[in-house]
DNA sequence: CTTGACCCTGTAGTGACTACAGGGTGTGCA
DNA sequence: TGCACACCCTGTAGTCACTACAGGGTCAAG
């Protein structure tokens, strides 16, 4: 089977398969004459396998682990859970950040109703004024009394709760 | 005000202010006859809007545009509410497509209970058999039957509709 | 013998930063 | 005056998971 072959049957694209290949994930497999990458049935099952961890949100990275507990038969089981639980976390945090998020635009967008000039536009002058320092819908959730606001929309939350001198 | 001191009141990272400055977000600063950026109340507000936008979850490109709106003050506010109406819309399809991905893991995370090897977990199990086509908990939402199953978990659904990367 | 579909490598781009390297500037203290 | 040290500058390269070429080679059909 030649790589666009393959492409076909997994759905992902040629020169993502390539990637994956470069990046160790799937095995390089047996070239023709030519160059020609060839695959077998096995290869085929790497790459669902990898698809489908994919589709499950997990980095390469976390794959590439899972590829090896895979191969290592023996070994307990453990870590994969633990894999999954951080993965489940990780989504389950975005959700409910996105959720936020959701709301925050919301309480935004009710700022406007009808069409007039931008700079009538209650968006734009919540946005402006929240800038100058003001509480503002988005971020202000329930008639909190909001000093210093520039703070509480904590950007550095997003990745990893502190950020100055976090080296990872 | 130097950009450190611009840094620490609104807790942005330095670099990335100078970031800002070159994609054109933040207007440059005056400069001291050393080559010091010298900043304004001014540009600690559009700073603060930036920050703002960005913790609404807005791409650097809306932002330009917002911006622009701003600016002109006669433009009807219509292209505002579609960008925070487009806004939403990408919001809530990422919380839908992330509430999906966590069922499809906590139904994977419920093959695997108690401690064990690797080969006997009915994660990993899930995982390989899914990846020769048989159906699998976290793709085959309820009792259906799954042919050809590695269509189904549509990677190109994140072209469009993206998953889970956007809000690391 | 040409057309066109396919294959190869290698490099560069995406978004929104982050992390240096390698240098210059400004202030306080002995 | 010398020096430490904090801060500033530019420019480049790295992150992640691809994606998009450029510039070439291979192969079967017509
Ligand atoms: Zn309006
Ligand atoms: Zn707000
Ligand atoms: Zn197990
Ligand atoms: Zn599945």
């Amino acid at each position: 089977m030649l790589i666009g072959e393959l492409a076909r049957q997994t759905g992902c694209e040629v020169e993502t398969i390539r990637y994956y290949e470069r990046e160790g994930l799937l095995s390089a497999p047996q070239r023709s004459s030519s160059g020609y990458r060839r695959y077998t049935a096995e290869q085929l099952g790497e790459l669902n396998f990898i698809l489908h961890c994919r589709s499950l949100g997990m980095s390469l990275a976390d794959i590439r682990n899972l590829a090896a507990f895979k191969a290592d038969h023996d070994h307990d089981c453990e870590d994969i859970n633990l894999l999954i639980d951080q993965q489940i976390a990780k989504v389950h945090q975005q959700v409910e950040a996105l959720r936020l998020l959701e709301q925050q635009l919301l309480a935004l967008r009710d700022k406007c109703h009808e069409s007039h000039a931008a700079a009538d536009c209650g968006i734009l002058q919540t946005l402006v004024e929240a800038a100058e320092g003001a509480p503002c819908v988005c971020h202000t959730p329930f008639g909190q009394d909001n000093h210093g606001h520039s703070q509480d929309y904590d950007h550095t939350a997003k990745k990893n709760g502190r950020s100055n001198k976090d080296r990872p």
